[in-house]
DNA sequence: GAATGGCACTCCCGCGCAGTGAGTGCTAAC
DNA sequence: GTTAGCACTCACTGCGCGGGAGTGCCATTC
């Protein structure tokens, strides 16, 4: 049904399509591209894939862009991922070498991403939930009101006021201190429940309220508060593409939801460079934006993921090889935090 | 010069220009306000008006628009900061009260503020700068490696990892610890300098090399670090009043750099609110923007800025009294923290 | 039977053109 | 100082008209 030659005409109309954001004919192609035949029969192989729906014409008498559907083929069988040049790679090393934290590596991820692809970039915390601890910390502000601070294996911290019902001790805190972290520490977050369960009643009678607190406050933290952050950049990049300007708002009022940019990201935890495309997305009003999406983190599994969104005529090959380079370099650098 | 007629007629131009977005006629003046004289009355006050660079013609045979000077004089003398609905108050303190912590704080107080003005806002950390150290915390991490929080009385939490030399034992850890926050604790950050000066002093020698490692990190933390964090919100509104679509990516760049954020809400620390209009701003390529901004603090003294960014016809006195309600809130919110 | 050359057809796009209407500036009268 | 009248300007709209890129179809070639 679609022979060789076929497929290599629906690349061929992708990647000048990418290039020139304009519907391409059968003439432009055989100019461009050498096919060895006739833009003739050209338009009888176009006529073919527009049957089969990967191509349309965006009016009679006009040249043919890809549809979602031609994109998901491009992307699946026709297209190779292009290795970033050495510039690139340079430039990713260096620009994620100098953070000094967490909150900067982020940061400079996004900027890094989105000065690569040219589009808009988004970067996942490192998870909570699939993650461990690795200290909590509490420090008494007022007498009524402690700091308690949670700091995770990925490096990510959190923390929390606490307002306890009456004030502890300075001997009792530095026991729940000491206690807390003998059975949290190296934990799961998932698993942070069990450990904690008969914490209390180590604890004399008065003291075990604001325990209590202080427990259920980082159940909380741990449990409750799957609200991942995210951190976007590079949005300038949509005026760049969004020509018609017309789904620019929808577009840019989905970026400001952190629930939406969490389901574009996609919750499966694959390693593996995943792409969406248009309608294939799972947030109305970016039916003409694709995401590259990839996991990342320290170790084989999956902590957390990134990547960018662009219009659905974007260069699928390079910005999957960024948004897959800079995952590992990623992964790396939590690796050796 | 100006006399009273012609400052209202300023007043009915700018407020029918920021309600319609075109060009307003002199027929259309004496139409909608009341203004008791004919249209060739007002097309003399307006052809003053023009001379004295406070209206324009976008081309001959067409309205008038306000110059940037135009909206100058409405906003200085023409003009009354609007009292915010009871509604609107409600709205304020009920989307801010269930805040857990200062990042919640921030992220409710621009999303508040881009609801309530339709535009987008800015709102920036609570400056460490300005503020006291509460509390230092080191906690171990590996041998090499200690994590430092260090708590400002604003609420503003601040961590960073220390590579030492050698690692501490836990006494040494525990007395520097003390030490430290001896020396510091109350201390506003520019003063942290001289509290430290002396403290590697009283350690043993072996022990010096990390003290001072841990010391410098932390005088980095409350000198250096100067950047301050802005988190913004509302962009999607640029698509609505930015029409023309033209001057939309300069905007939006401009919007990414936080060093440009800080100019936009500016250094000064005044409490009152204040508006930039046009060409007053500092940044290049926002010169069709104005920004309405305001200080906030727990106390008199103003720790930091926060304001909205929007098109020069904007609504004055409506945002002005959006930034100065979600200020005074702001700051109420932080005395109580 | 696949590939090709030729040809009529479609339809977007840019251009020039007149008509319309809102708005102005000027002048003379009140 | 204010007003009515009037000629003038100029953006905006709709219309008609090629030009051109591209298509679909058909007859022909290999």
């Amino acid at each position: 049904m679609l022979d060789e030659r076929k497929l290599a005409v629906l690349r061929a109309i992708v990647e000048d399509y990418v290039r020139t954001h304009e519907p391409v004919g059968s003439k432009a192609l055989v100019d461009r591209h050498s096919l060895g035949v006739s833009p003739a029969t050209i338009r009888n192989d176009m006529a073919v894939l527009e049957d089969e729906g990967f191509i349309a014409q965006p009016h009679t008498s006009a040249g043919r862009i890809p549809t979602d559907k031609g994109y998901r083929l491009f992307v699946d069988r026709l297209s190779q991922v292009k290795p970033l040049s050495p510039a690139e790679r340079r430039a990713i090393e260096s620009f994620l070498a100098g953070a000094v934290d967490l909150d900067d590596v982020m940061t400079r991820s996004v900027r890094l991403l989105a000065q690569l692809t040219r589009q808009v970039a988004l970067v996942q915390y490192p998870s909570l939930s699939t993650s461990s601890v690795r200290h909590v910390e509490l420090v008494p502000l007022t007498g009524h009101r402690l700091l308690m601070v949670l700091i995770a294996d990925t490096g990510r911290v959190e923390q929390r006021v606490v307002e306890i019902p009456a004030p502890f001790e300075e001997e009792a805190l530095a026991r729940l201190r000491t206690q807390l972290n003998e059975a949290v520490a190296g934990r799961r977050f998932t698993a942070v429940a069990e450990g904690i369960a008969d914490l209390a009643e180590r604890f004399a009678p008065h003291e075990r309220p604001s325990v209590g607190v202080v427990l259920a406050t980082l159940l909380e933290t741990v449990v409750e508060r799957h609200e991942e952050r995210i951190v976007l950049g590079g949005t300038a990049n949509l005026a760049r593409y969004l020509d018609g300007f017309a789904g620019l708002q929808p577009v840019l009022e989905a970026l400001e939801e952190q629930m939406v940019l969490l389901r574009l990201l996609g919750q499966t935890g694959a390693d593996a460079v995943t792409v969406t495309i248009g309608h294939e997305n799972p947030v109305a009003g970016m039916s003409a934006t694709s995401v590259v999406s990839a996991g990342y983190g320290p170790s084989r599994g999956t902590v957390a993921r990134l990547g960018v969104v662009g219009p659905t005529h974007m260069d699928y090959p390079s910005t999957m090889a960024s948004v897959r380079a800079v995952a590992r370099y990623l992964g790396h650098l939590l690796r050796n935090e």
